[in-house]
DNA sequence: TTCCTCCGTCGAAGCGCTTCGACGTCACGC
DNA sequence: GCGTGACGTCGAAGCGCTTCGACGGAGGAA
């Protein structure tokens, strides 16, 4: 193995020079730099990971922590993932990762092991249990969704709450008079994840203000669910001509039954959905949609962590603002 | 920051039987095993994870490379992660999350830092770039999938040409006589990633024994071409009555499109899948598969990796049996 | 010219842990 | 009763890097 004083030695320049050279905390002469840059091509010089995190106490590598539970839709985590790992690696840091399983001793084991220097966690609950040990915790981290309250934490993630209400609003926008939320698996309710009781808020309160009929309906992901709940649908809200669908795995099932039942989209029934543009892209019918950017998330999660580190200020809470792309799933009522 | 100095302290021993304490690796009486480990809990102490690193040249840190390109079923690819993470975690070890997109220089990166100890790889192709890299590397390493030669490398994965044998025989045994095979999308074979090929080997070659009539239709995973593939399969192929599907996506689409095509999954039409147990078992009407068990692999992965780390000769490739279970989407022909 | 400053570099200390050799003690066998 | 291990523990060295203080020399100010 290669180390530092090889390159030195090579160099003709003290380790701590090329220490410096590397790091640029200090001038070096552009000679000096030369001659080290090139002493370490030769010799193919890598620095020890576990020498440098203890001198510098820092290991350049972060935390991400997934969850692996039901009613999640898989691709956006995997998406998630991905965009956290390549953003980091922008910024020279990598990703370890964690489930969610491993709960609170496993934060705290890679936190006080200094096993990395910051931790990113998907999937919060309103009251979840990791809360005290991260404000505890010397190392910042960032929240991919909102619990109940971020005093002292920080968090980020698309306005579901808003996202709600734009969907609404372009349904009523299009003379729709009676809408219907159709939405996550009944377990994200009662897990009190905040994303599917904004997305519920955000209609209501958005469907009350426009003076439209509404109803809301949790859902399973799977696909013979999509059947029942459309059938019950019909048969309770005969007026039914606008859906918003917030339930990825059921998007597509659950217009086919609609028009298994005779109705067909747009023409009689105008659907929406919160879901990844992919998806909405990809169904039969192009789906008028709310993006979820889970790969900006991801990104921004990476770049308010590094801010933290570097010791500035960030703001507590982080709201996207939905954005919605109009397709072929939704059209004005009675057209 | 407390350290080991702090617990042999309070231990009343000194920092190196504190460590042997930890490590088992000389051994230490119960009572002073007794009361450094009081000590360890009264001080919350937590080794250095680089300082550990850099005195025992070992990080407990394996790399897990993830594809991100187009035509892999995600789902399986998180649920590979997750079992690779769950067992590293079992041996004492985390996973640092690398992407494909970072290529050789990547794990060149990682290894020689010794930031990790060892590595595992997914979607490994016939000819892949990163084969000769593996060998020289200093650190071992265990591939998802087979290259065209394995020859000095460790690899595990199902059997997949074994695997459309199966399906073969069993849609042969049912007394079907004309096959087809729905595969991947085609650039899934453009890239000659083995295990597609794998399959489309064996079931010609089962289908050839049999004296089966057979076709393969690589395929798109969108839920558009499952209407095509399906027309066609029945334009070209009328005497049809036996399908066997390797592409995720495309299995309810598919058999949804046959369906509507006037064909009763499985009164006219048998249709089995290599597919994850939890999908075949979601479809409406659930399907006879042969399992894609990417946890089982991702187990095994660890495992075979563990025993590489202690030295112990582990078998060059791993191919594990397929086991098909038979659900409702199969019948006798003509039944 | 002298003094001070800043630049570029060096040497040494030290990050927190593991591991090696050494040493005292105790039990056992002859 | 004494040699001989094995057991249990200690001290010190060192893993490869960063960083701090120091220092010589060059350049500018006085």
């Amino acid at each position: 193995m290669v180390k530092i004083t090889d390159v030195a030695r090579q160099a003709g320049v003290s380790p701590s020079t090329v220490s410096y050279a590397l790091s640029g905390k200090r001038p070096i002469s552009d000679d000096t730099k030369r001659r080290v840059e090139e002493a370490i091509r030769e010799l193919g010089y890598r620095p020890h990971a576990g020498a440098r995190a203890l001198a510098s106490s820092k290991s350049n590598v972060l935390a991400l922590v997934v969850p692996l539970r039901a009613g999640i839709h898989i691709p956006v985590v995997m998406q998630f993932a991905v965009s956290v790992v390549t953003t980091a690696r922008r910024y020279d840091h990598d990703v370890l990762l964690l489930t969610q399983e491993e709960g609170e001793e496993g934060l705290r084991r890679v936190a006080d092991t200094a096993l990395v220097d910051a931790l990113i966690l998907m999937d919060v609950q309103l009251q979840d249990p990791r809360l005290p040990l991260l404000r505890v915790l010397e190392r910042p981290s960032v929240m991919i969704g909102f619990p109940a309250s971020s005093e002292g934490l920080t968090c980020i993630d698309l306005d579901f709450k808003a996202a709600g209400e734009v969907c609404v609003e372009h349904l009523a926008g299009l003379g729709h008079r009676a809408v219907a939320l159709v939405g996550s698996p009944p377990e994200v309710y009662v897990r009190q994840t905040a994303f599917a009781q904004r997305v519920v808020q955000g209609f209501t309160a958005a469907a009350d203000r426009h003076g439209l009929a509404s109803s809301v309906h949790p859902c399973e992901a799977a696909s013979g669910a999509a059947r029942k709940v459309a059938e019950r649908l019909l048969r309770e809200q005969p007026a039914l001509t606008g859906v918003v669908v917030h339930n990825e795995p059921l998007l597509e099932p659950l217009i086919d039954a609609f028009e298994q039942l005779g109705l067909r989209v747009p023409g009689d029934l105008s659907v929406t959905a919160i879901c990844p543009d992919e998806l909405a892209e990809s169904v039969r019918v192009p789906v008028t949609s709310v993006a979820l950017p889970s790969a900006d998330i991801g990104t921004r999660a990476v770049e308010l962590l590094m801010r933290k580190l570097d010791g500035t200020e960030v703001p507590e809470a982080t709201l996207l603002a939905p954005r919605l792309t109009e397709r072929a799933s939704t059209a004005p009522r009675n057209a």
